[in-house]
Order: structure tokens, then C-alpha cells, then sequence
DNA sequence: ACCTGAACCTGAACTCAGTACAGACTTTTA
DNA sequence: TAAAAGTCTGTACTGAGTTCAGGTTCAGGT
């Protein structure tokens, strides 16, 4: 019945045109975000509560429960337009591409998707290194679709083969935004993520040290 | 001060010779430890509090929150005399060799120290989806330490190439954790460990599909 | 326009993880 | 054997996440 992923109880906003009841909640679900972002960068993500979130958000604590599964989904969640964007992105990419070019499309893809967050997203982190440790990274947001996808084009028999090649995208993708200064360009983040994927699929163990 | 990273105001039993208030701390950690996890086993995570753990162990909650940082810890920490082999397999390891085979050889001793605990752990994994999107795994508990290895040995300019090696170790490790069925010899699960470590280190964009 | 069902929001009450701390107790050391 | 240092415990607190009953708002059909 749940479609989207995130918002339980909200049916999730992602039909094509929008009803009212759908207009409200993705505007709801976007005031509670950006609420969010700005207090914890203003405070820090321990010093803000979820209370503070809702209540300056002008929601109940249980509304920002039913549109976040977590306070860290806050921070790390698509937005929902971004979500189908990123389905359309999975349903269109080709099928007989072997899978780790076509993984390294898919992230790069995303990676250009994300444009606008990523940045702040990042600023985040270092600011609050809580976040960091909460062992719950951007990957959280996207990875299951990803994995359902990948799980599907994989023929029988090669299951170990699809996750090593998946759980090391991931890996490259975060090592790119660990690496990643927010204040360089976003041109140079997506070099960090394309160069990540270019060793990782070439052989760490050829290269140098 | 703190030398080992799991027990804070416990000042962690690691010394040669074991003085009375170490032994009992050693006997105090492995009491809540298997408390834990045989509870774990039979309820599952979620089914059992720390209370619960605490209380069974003859313990307080307070005490319990003095040896484990968290719920979680309790299942991924490192028995204390298992934190000093490792350590001890750090000091040891050779100097030259190039990053990713030093990490091989690393994970892959790492793995053989696990020997014991691993089966019982994999098999809470399953019982308990919980702990899996819980998004904490082994790794929380040797991964600062090789993290620590590895910045040691990498020189200027080349922490990206160390960050995404290491990463990429990390994945090959818990794909070979995920894939691995409990009930199969601990041999067959090292086994999948160096598979994944080969594959990850000869290049995933060079194998089928 | 009105009715009805469904989706949504809310406050309240609850469980439990994690932290702080002060006082009691136990080992160490001198 | 007494002080110092380390450890345990109960208590009390914050805050995350869940449940639920009751009220409100929207959508579709008449």
C-alpha cells in the first residue's frame, strides 16, 4: 500500500498533478524540513529537539513522526519530488549494461540530482559531528531503492557478485563526501565521486601505497 | 587516558597481569555480554531492555551503561582480551606492503580472531532485522582502530586513495557477512571473505553481468 | 450544496535509551 | 591502617519514538 518510503501515514505526495490534500502535505513536509535544517545549523543536531522542530515548524511532535521515521531522516531524506525523480532516473536506465557502469551512471545521476542539498547536507555534518557517528548516512535516503533495483537485474546465482558491486558504489559514494570540502565546487564533488568509482571499479589493489 | 575505547569510568581490563579489580571487571563484562545476548537470542533486540539485561546480569543500569555505549554495543564490542589481540595484530603488521594487500591480510586475521563469536552474532542478525537497519555493524567495533592504522601509515596528499581503500575493506567485509549463512563452517565464511577482498581488489567493473 | 468515508492532525500518555550525579562500597597504595 | 582512587548503585532527568482516541479537513458521489 505505502508507496513512497517515507511518511507513513501522509499517502505520500507523488502523483502527477496535485490535489489539494497533496499540495498540503508536501508543503508541510518541506516546512518541517527546511525548520529543521536551519535550527540545527543554527544550534547544532543534539541541542535541537524534535519538540523545537514541531513547534516552530507549527506542527505536533507525533505530525513530524509521521512525515520523519526519524530525527535523522530530517536531515537525510529526499525530498519527495527529488525521490521520483531519482525513480524515474532507476526506471529509465538501460538493462544491458554490465553493472558497474551502470551503477556508476546511476550515482553520478543521483550525485547531480542532489545538487542543491548536498552542499548544506554536508555543512551539517561537519558541523555536528553527532550525525556523523548516528551511523546513518545520505546513502540511507536512496539505498533501498537502489538495492531492490540492483536485486532485480541480478540473475540467480550472482547475488554475492550484486551486493559486493553495490555495498562498494556505496563505499565510493561516501568516501567522496567524506572527502568533499563544501566550500570547493559542486564540479569538483562530482570529479571526488567519479574518480571514486573509477578506482574502486579499476582494482584498489593496483594502485599505489 | 582511556586506552581501549569500549568501558569509561571502567578502566578497562588490559594489562598482562590481571590485579583483583581487573578480574572482576573482565568477569563483570563477559556476565552482561552473554546475559545479553542469550536474552537477545530468545526474545529478540527490540523484545529486551537494557533493564532487563541489567536486572538478569545482577547489575545495574547505570553499570551496564559503564561497560557498553549502547544497546548495540553489546552485541558488536570486542571481548576486551579479543580488542588486545587485535591491537596487537595492528602493531605487528609489516610496514611495507602496499595498502590494500596490508588490509587483506588485516581483515582476513581479523576474521579468524572472530571465529567464535561470529556465528552466534550472525544468526542474532537474523533473528533481530532490527539490529540490521539499526546501521550499526562488527565493523563499529575494530573500525576506529584500523582507521587509526591506516592514517598512521598514509602519507600527505594520499588519504583519499587510504579513505576509499579502507571504506571499500569495509564493504567487502560485511558483503561477505551478509552472504554468509551461519550454518555453513566458519571456513566457508572466510572463504567469501577473501572473494570479496579479491574481487573489490581486482576491479568490480572487470567481472560479469 | 450536502453527506459520508477516508485521510490527516493533535494532545496525552506511555516505554525505553542514554546521561548526570551524589553517596556508598571496595581495592590499591603508601 | 588510613587516605586515595576506582567502581557500583539508586534516583532523577531529557528526549526519541509509539499508540490511540477524538476532532478536523478534504474528495467523490448524489
Amino acid at each position: 500500500m505505502a508507496v513512497s518510503g517515507q511518511g507513513k501515514t501522509p499517502h505520500c505526495p507523488v502523483g502527477r498533478v496535485l490535489g489539494l490534500r497533496e499540495r498540503k502535505k508536501l508543503e508541510a513536509w518541506r516546512t518541517i524540513r527546511s525548520t529543521a535544517l536551519r535550527l540545527i545549523s543554527e544550534c547544532g543536531f543534539d541541542a535541537v529537539s524534535v519538540e523545537d522542530i514541531a513547534t516552530e515548524a507549527g506542527v505536533s511532535r507525533t505530525t513530524f513522526f509521521s512525515y520523519f521515521r526519524s530525527k535523522e531522516a530530517v536531515v537525510y531524506d529526499l525530498d519527495p519530488q527529488e525521490l521520483q525523480q531519482w525513480r524515474e532516473l532507476l526506471a529509465d536506465a538501460p538493462g544491458g549494461e554490465p553493472l558497474w557502469e551502470a551503477l556508476t551512471g546511476l550515482v553520478l545521476g543521483l550525485a547531480e540530482l542532489l545538487a542543491d542539498r548536498l552542499p548544506l547536507q554536508k555543512r551539517l555534518l561537519q558541523q555536528s559531528p553527532e550525525l556523523c557517528d548516528s551511523s546513518r548516512d545520505v546513502c540511507d535516503s536512496f539505498g533501498p531503492d537502489l538495492r531492490d533495483w540492483v536485486a532485480r537485474r541480478t540473475p540467480d546465482g550472482d547475488e554475492l557478485h550484486a551486493a559486493l558491486v553495490l555495498n562498494t558504489a556505496f563505499a565510493a559514494f561516501n568516501t567522496a563526501i567524506e572527502a568533499w570540502d563544501p566550500e570547493d565546487s559542486f564540479d569538483h564533488f562530482l570529479d571526488l565521486v567519479r574518480d571514486c568509482l573509477r578506482l574502486a571499479g579499476g582494482g584498489l589493489a593496483r594502485s599505489v601505497s
